[in-house]
DNA sequence: TATTGTTATACTCTATAACTATA
DNA sequence: TATAGTTATAGAGTATAACAATA
């Protein structure tokens, strides 16, 4: 149990870190968004896998991987093969020209990476990894384990409720 | 310096990341965006600045920095003071009610962590932070330091740069 | 002339809801 | 009836470019 301000730290760095992830993203071609490299990448590293599956790995909804897998198929990086388990889904499978593309994204990556990190010790990418590896573990499952369980904001009665209900319309943009 | 495969599983972790942060900001009152949220957070730490060093602490352009500062001041959580030393800008400062606002985001944020994170010791969650943080370090240095000496996708000439040329209406999507 | 900030526009990513097809 | 996936629509975040005001 760690305290207070270590926790409001650890936030302000959850939102920090996104300049990194988009510092990264600068070196991807024009029609290689980062979520087409993220399917790319996880269908790689864990083979071939369904929609659904893709879906829970990069945790976002269905209907988001359903419109990333669509645009890496028009490209030709994957294939979609009929599933014999279920008619309703389909296999998604690498294809060599996808393989041959993240083959080229990894060099940049580490390229990159290796720039910027230039003093870190393999050790410390290491415990970076493993960490971070932790950290949507520790998400994950108490998402899947007690999904309405969850410490929010409502405590106090006269105030709407959360940003996760479906009613957004409410903030004025 | 770290192998190859330690740095494509750092990219990994690194798109997959922005689940945790989604996570968190589920618990955000409707009207308070992450964005927002985070300005408050950066105001309250370092006091009163101008939006151009806020735009540098978000690592984000200055024409964002300006809307998500719009938004909270139309709020009634940051002021706008004239800047003594320079008629071109305001200071940025929290308002008494954008500090109460913060306390009871905070107070939200530390819930949900210390639910997530229950099996994290304080050590671990220290080690996270400093890591976290010396990774924005390494990005930020370098690109102050070299903003195109980078390594990049550009070593086949047959094919069209990268994605941070202003031409991005070649991807028809 | 250079810099600070604003605004218009476009693009990426995400979620909700309605829908189709299959189980 | 329930589930896998698709599509339409809307919102949040970001970047580039053109602009205004001040240095």
């Amino acid at each position: 149990m760690a305290e207070r301000s270590q926790y409001e730290e650890l936030s302000r760095h959850l939102s920090g870190i996104g300049a990194v992830k988009r510092e990264m993203s600068r070196g991807l071609p024009p029609e290689c968004p980062p979520a087409s490299a993220a399917v790319l990448s996880l269908l790689a590293k864990y083979g071939e896998m369904r929609a659904s599956r893709l879906s829970e790995l990069m945790a976002i909804d269905m209907s988001v991987t359903s419109r990333h897998v669509a645009h890496v198929a028009e490209h030709g990086w994957i294939g979609r093969h009929p599933d014999p388990q279920d008619g309703r889904s389909r296999l998604l499978r690498i294809t060599p020209q996808g393989q041959q593309l993240l083959n080229e994204l990894s060099e940049g990556v580490t390229e990159a990476l290796a720039h910027y990190l230039h003093d870190w010790s393999d050790d410390d990418v290491a415990q970076l990894n493993a960490l971070l590896e932790r950290l949507r573990t520790s998400f994950g499952d108490c998402r899947t384990r007690a999904p309405q369980d969850l410490p929010r904001q409502t405590a106090d009665p006269a105030r709407p409720p959360t940003r996760e209900a479906g009613q957004q319309t409410t903030a004025q943009n």
